[in-house]
DNA sequence: GTGAAAGCGCTAACAG
DNA sequence: CTGTTAGCGCTTTCAC
């Protein structure tokens, strides 16, 4: 049953006209009678034909692959929530605008991840490329993929890339405002903070709207104490431990992801603290992990399929506009929302403590 | 810096010999002379050479393209760690053998799913895919891509496939058998049994390795009660409740995967259960969310990063043996083992009803 | 508006 | 062992 699939010249004698008209018609190229092209559309539906992208991009109608670069490491494996739903949206997107998606973990902080990643477009011909924290933040690693003839669009850049480039991503300054200030709202002063690692800028300003919100509600901004961790459930755990142990422990922990707030409640838990009576705990981007623990996350929700199709939407557009290398880029904001749930609450021990 | 690449002619004008010679030494071809072999290679090198995938399939060589199908769903999302983990494991591998992956959600019930899965792999020239379950029993769909002249490898498939096509998997009989067994060592003799959706007959094995091991123990068969889910949290934790409020709930709920017990799991701390003093709980595959959660999950390690890679592996030895498609398909068992923690302990409040 | 012709960069016979 | 010659299926000038 290895028949052979038809190709643009049956279509073309099929359908009585020359091999370029149909190439005009299946390209919706300009200067086609209305005839001679529902004629050949019938021909490419008997025929059930369907262009070889291979040859197509040989002949240099551009290869239709895309790639979306995730960072991987040893520690945190690309193999989170977060990437996965990213990818999906991407995935469904590229299926729709007819494109196919090469996925390619880079290991983060490899010598060689700009070869790593330009190699791929430079071998494959992508035409496109999705840029994942914290590659969406590297600039130089952007212009080299623009010297190759290759679009791109980041995914939550910080402010600077976001003039630079085609981007996508939620208002994390305010995302970090809304779930502090619920957490206000419920009795909290005294916060935890912990943050992702240093090179993801769209997660730091996470922190700044939790002080923003602080601020606008006459707390001392110095009532949150800020650690670092690397995004990871274990790090989050590490983190909440330190902070627990500190002078003075919050009585609420702000985590830059979900995994590290799960972190954070595997270490409440194995302290028999009460969350959230004795702790609240809250999460960014509400992940999957934020439903699977218990008690449940409150977070801030990303849409994250969305934007991973958002991204190829994009890239779509700016590949048929024609518009090609010209500036005029977009920072795409996708909703947020709080979602609260049960590991934020009022507190309990500290009520007194409170200014309210 | 939009240079021109080189190309196959450059690379022989470079070294001096023919066109065909050039492409002989990059396919690793018979009859070339050590000498014009490393002059090849030299001028590759300078000429920093790669040759061009869309022309190399165009002229016959091979897409050198792998194809991933993943069963997606509204309620089931492909987004989960199991999926991800076997994607990783594939990725990285390709990398290293020089295929390119096309990821492919295809939602499992569709009417058209085998034209989803044929469509991509004609369309784009895959030379092999992977199928996972439930796709990986699909024995129509195996048939009709291998009449496309494409290679296929399923991952955990059922006893019957398994004579039919290449696969990777782990003993699921013996991980049903060992879990089990860990819970009788423990003092349990009451169980109960989440199973996964009917056609995912690798996951069906588990429980009768469960009924083995409650056989050899002299337990009575039927104090296993079993119910059926269809991997998600949300099943999990609605099957737990039905369990429970049975006449002589079990001391012990078995699920077939990390989800599902995740979800029991929940279901226990909201009835305020002690895990695993009133209620000890295993999961099955060991992703994230077995460690995620609280406590953390005794389960079944399935090493599906491995897995992933070795479906590749066994494609790309497919490809270049060129044993073609002659039978003599192979069963590879990848190693599983029983991950102890602390949801499943002594039963407590049971422990009178024991016999041991 | 449409057709004819010229490759894109490579592999694969087939000669030598 | 190596070179020559055909295409693979498509897009793209450039004529008409």
């Amino acid at each position: 049953m290895t028949t052979k699939r038809p190709t643009i010249d049956d279509v073309a004698r099929l359908s009585g006209v020359a091999r370029a008209t149909v190439s005009r018609v299946l390209n919706g190229g300009p200067n086609v009678s209305e005839k001679v092209r529902t004629a050949v559309l019938a021909a490419v539906k008997t025929l059930n034909y369907r262009v070889n992208p291979q040859a197509r991009s040989l002949a240099g109608g551009g290869s239709g692959l895309l790639a979306l670069i995730l960072a991987s490491d040893l520690e945190a494996e690309p193999n989170s929530f977060y990437t996965s739903a990213l990818e999906l949206g991407a995935l469904r997107e590229c299926l729709a605008a007819g494109y196919q998606l090469l996925t390619r973990p880079v290991p983060q902080q490899s010598a060689d991840r700009h070869r790593q990643v330009l190699d791929l477009i430079e071998t494959q011909r992508c035409q496109g490329v999705i840029l994942t924290p914290p590659f969406a933040d590297d600039h130089e690693l952007i212009e080299r993929i623009r010297a190759l003839d290759c679009h791109v669009v980041a995914i939550s850049p910080g402010p600077d890339t976001q003039a630079l480039v085609d981007s996508v991503g939620v208002d994390d300054e305010a995302g970090g405002h809304d779930i502090a200030a619920h957490l206000i709202s419920l009795g909290h002063r005294r916060f935890g903070f912990i943050a992702g690692i240093a090179g993801h800028l769209s997660a730091e300003r996470r922190l700044l709207g939790v002080r923003r919100a602080m601020t606008e509600h006459d707390l001392d901004p110095d009532a949150v104490v800020v650690e670092r961790g690397d995004f990871t459930f274990r790090s989050g755990g590490l983190i909440a431990a330190t902070l627990l142990d500190g002078p003075l422990p919050p009585t609420a922990l702000i985590c830059a992801n979900d995994d590290m707030a799960a972190g954070a409640l595997s270490v409440a838990h194995a302290r028999r603290l009460d969350v959230p009576g004795d702790l609240s705990i809250t999460g960014f981007d509400d992940t999957p992990v934020s439903e699977i623990v218990w008690p449940p996350l409150a977070t801030v929700h990303q849409p994250l399929k969305v934007m991973g199709a958002d991204a190829v939407r994009i890239l779509a557009r700016r590949l048929s506009g024609g518009a090609g290398q010209g500036g005029d880029w977009r920072f795409h904001v996708a909703e947020h929302r709080v979602v609260p749930r049960a590991s934020a609450d009022r507190p309990r021990v500290h009520l007194a403590t409170a200014t309210a």
